[in-house]
DNA sequence: GCAAATCTTTCGAATCGTTCTAATTTTCAT
DNA sequence: ATGAAAATTAGAACGATTCGAAAGATTTGC
């Protein structure tokens, strides 16, 4: 029998972090189990409510430092929110802005033609499509 | 000769917005000229430096009024700062991170194929794709 | 093993962009 | 002109996020 969490601990330390006590209780909430759209509130309160001592701007620097080390995808729908991802592969989103929600799109199901070629000095770092959604009265 | 500003005026009345002194002054310089990103700040700037009164509240009030009445368009690239576009057809942005700058791409520039139906209840209110660049080293 | 050096976490305060509030001023139809 | 309705204002309030300094861990050199 393999130790339970010995994954999330090796994907912290192959992204150059320290397996600390609270990087692990947000890596298991985040980097194991179905992909999931979190924002920082949301987590703080669900590592809370596990028990854990972790406090709002810690969960928000692993946040950051996670989404530096190419663990989780940053997601941009509204000012003033950010939402976080696990899933990391190249896909896009619904956004529902009545209900907040965010869903995946897989890459194949949006077939993108050719982007048209950057800025001088620029390069491309990604493409994302956000599909808005309404609700239907 | 036609009276200057006669143009801005009527765009506001269609939109059932009064032609007050601080609307006009801000639809003269969002409504003629260029298409232009601007954020509430910038457009504050400007105006003052333009030497007209008009409180950065009212900027607020006036961008977010004079996005539901259609003439501009909300684009949220990065958490915590609204951007508005003078350019209201249907088009797509680059946007540079390390400067903070927004380009248009026209639509027809990235040819969307089919996109996934909604989810029930809802329907598509746009699409928006976002071209993430970051400077070459 | 142990202590020094370094990295992390923490909490509260600070900051940012934005919205709200209540009072004043402007606009428009009469 | 007059009065009702709408708009503007300054500043307070707000929510999300970041900062800063001190306390707490972890690693490294010995």
């Amino acid at each position: 029998m393999t130790r339970p969490f010995q994954k999330v601990c090796e994907q912290l330390r192959d992204a150059g972090l320290r397996p600390t006590r609270q990087r692990m209780a947000l890596g298991k909430l985040l980097l194991e189990g179905a992909d999931r759209h979190v924002t920082a509130e949301q987590l703080h309160q669900e590592v809370i409510g596990a028990g854990m001592q972790v406090s709002l701007a810690t969960v928000y620097n692993t946040l950051n430092q996670f989404t530096g080390a190419g663990l989780l995808k940053e997601i941009v729908v509204e000012s003033g929110r950010s939402y976080f991802d696990t899933n990391i592969s190249a896909h896009h989103h619904f956004f529902c802005e009545s209900t907040g929600s965010l869903m995946d799109i897989d890459a194949e199901s949006i077939p993108l033609g050719t982007i048209p070629a950057p800025p001088p000095g620029t390069e491309i770092a990604g493409v994302e499509v956000i599909v808005r959604l309404r609700a239907t009265k």
